[in-house]
DNA sequence: GTTAGCACTCAACAAAAGGGAGTGCTAACA
DNA sequence: TGTTAGCACTCCCTTTTGTTGAGTGCTAAC
């Protein structure tokens, strides 16, 4: 069977009018708010067609019809295809603007972001920090804090910072830590892990003159600092508990597995990270239902982003809703915050 | 009326059965399963005593009975009197072991220790981490990342560690930070943030030969790294989920309220700081019901308890749960635990 | 191809009925 | 005087039975 304009007109319609209820569209609602003039009789047999297709489904025979995922997947598929690019930049809540003020920290501003998001779509939303694809080692201090103890700060490209304490035995005077400085960082600056191999660490700890102990922990540090797994990506989300709002979500065992990922925050990596690189649609992903790779969100939908800060600085925005949520706000939103953090950071950094 | 021995061993019981059940418990079921040798005549003339007292009430004629709050601020306090300090040393599950090994960061310990918190005891957990009660700034180190890109690391007491980046207009020379740290350091180490006062600065931005801008940033950078307000007070949240498994508030308003606190965070400040200084039972509070300063839980108990890592530096573990919670399992778990902190990190710092 | 009309289905709500857990009270007993 | 058996009573909970109404599918007429 064929998906003519009509048939598309009645399923956009559907989709919006079950957005807004939660409850199942009837024919007669459809004839009644739309713009097509059409009896509700016409609408049935339309609907039945539909239905045949896959595209909807009664809940129980004598219900009106609600949208299947595969009437979703038409449904976005079709709206990231003809979006503007530019048109319906959103106007976000006013708390956008206190947000510029304390940009002094990433967190901070990610925090805020993920908040502002939840608040404005009222879905639950996730942040990734940036993650850097390629790690190089910017600079490198040590210096003593105690007797026995030092501290090593561990600089990455794109200036994320990294500090250790460590206890050595050996005692070490000023002139052995500058000389170490000295040593670390001519050795070391501009490389990535890949490239520390053992040859540099043998030809460190030679020229260490004896602070062998020293220089291992070190590239401990280091190692720690530019590491790059998937253990320790920073997540900030909000919102989980706007969840609550959408009756089909919230019975307890549902809630309290979507809220669970939210708050164990592992299982949302993920999302997250799933087609980072991939470039689709200006990089925003829908998935519908159990097109998610999160099992315990199967009855939700999940939208993400992926933004970059440029220098291979890129992270990942999310916002996971109800099967109905509002698809074009949210990837509306999703741009508008995407945009907002381009401006932010390239003004900064 | 007076509380005889006996009745204290009816309310007991129906505190123990209430507590698993989670039922109205009946004269019938107290009457068989306690070692008290009664009938349910009896134990109903008593039940209506204890009523009378306020400490058991009917949620409707012709229902069992369950404690009100005053019922179990008379057991928990009895309980805290009576509990053998040092028996009932509770077994943690074994993941508890998996944490000795990666104690890598306070953080990671942390989190940790609130997951297996909540993992023992099926309530949710919260942690506070450490606070300075003197911040002493012990240690600073300036540092060129950049052309124009210096790099403040401010190590305070307790081995606190911030880092700052910041730019600055004038160019310095190595030779010029060299001196700005000797210049810091001589001069604020060992300081609180209050006697850095304005005659220190003053004499510190006159020392610093033109630098001022410098002095000043760095300055910014240590007021935020001492500050100490609650504001950014790091808190530690694990099992709010396991809320679910109490009907009496897995009801989504009452869920919504109780994991919008562990979300946000911020509410629980209150009750991890509201008794930290007094020295209470062992450093225990128990919160029952309306007690607790958070509003959203009025329907559920809590337990905290203030740890002391020594150097001031001290946090509080909490745990939230129903009311009809376990109140002695909880006690001896947070002791416990705190056990544990205290030999690690006494034989770490 | 569209529509009016109609019989039919079924969730949702409400009222009625039965069961059962638990109580309070009374009277008898030790 | 404290304890207990017995009994009437209460009231929640569950099941049953209607009742309503939204919505459908089908048929026949336009």
């Amino acid at each position: 069977m064929e998906l003519d304009e009509r048939k598309k007109k009645i399923l956009n319609a559907i989709i919006r009018n079950y957005q807004e209820t939660g409850e199942p569209v009837g024919s007669r609602t459809i004839s009644k708010y739309s713009d097509l003039q059409l009896s509700s009789a016409t609408i049935r047999n339309e609907m039945s067609d539909l239905e045949e297709m896959g595209l909807i489904v009664q809940p129980h025979t004598s219900a009106g019809r609600i949208p299947t995922d595969r009437g979703y997947r038409l449904y976005v598929d079709h709206m990231l295809e003809t979006a503007d690019r530019d048109t319906g930049r959103q106007e976000l809540a006013e708390t956008s603007e206190f947000l510029i003020d304390r940009m002094d920290r990433m967190e901070q501003v990610l925090k805020q972001m993920a908040k502002v998001l939840a608040l404005n779509t009222n879905y639950a939303s996730m942040i990734s920090a940036p993650r850097y694809n390629r790690n190089k080692l910017k600079f490198i201090q040590l210096s003593r804090v105690e007797e026995h103890k030092l501290l090593a700060v561990v600089v990455v490209e794109g200036n994320l910072i990294k500090n250790t304490i460590f206890e050595v035995e050996e005692k070490l005077s000023e002139e052995d830590i500058l000389s170490l400085n000295l040593l670390l960082n001519t050795n070391l600056n501009g490389l990535t892990i890949e490239e520390i191999n053992l040859g540099i660490i043998t030809k460190l700890k030679e020229q260490a003159g004896g602070h062998t102990e020293v220089v291992g922990k070190v590239l401990d540090a280091v190692a720690e600092a530019i590491r790059n797994d998937d253990e320790d990506l920073q997540i900030y989300t909000s919102g989980a508990t706007n969840i609550f709002r959408y009756p089909e979500l919230s019975d307890s065992s549902k809630a309290k597995e979507i809220i669970q990922v939210f708050e164990e925050k592992k299982q949302l990596t993920n999302l997250l990270t799933d087609k980072l690189g991939e470039e689709g649609q200006q990089g925003i992903q829908v998935y519908i239902g159990n097109e998610t790779p999160v099992q315990s969100m199967k009855d939700c939908s999940v939208v993400t982003a992926t933004y970059d800060l440029g220098d291979g600085l890129q992270g990942t925005i999310g916002i996971v809703g109800p099967k109905r949520m509002d698809y074009e706000k949210v990837v509306q939103t999703l741009q508008t915050v995407m945009g907002q953090l381009d401006t932010m950071f390239k003004k900064e950094e």
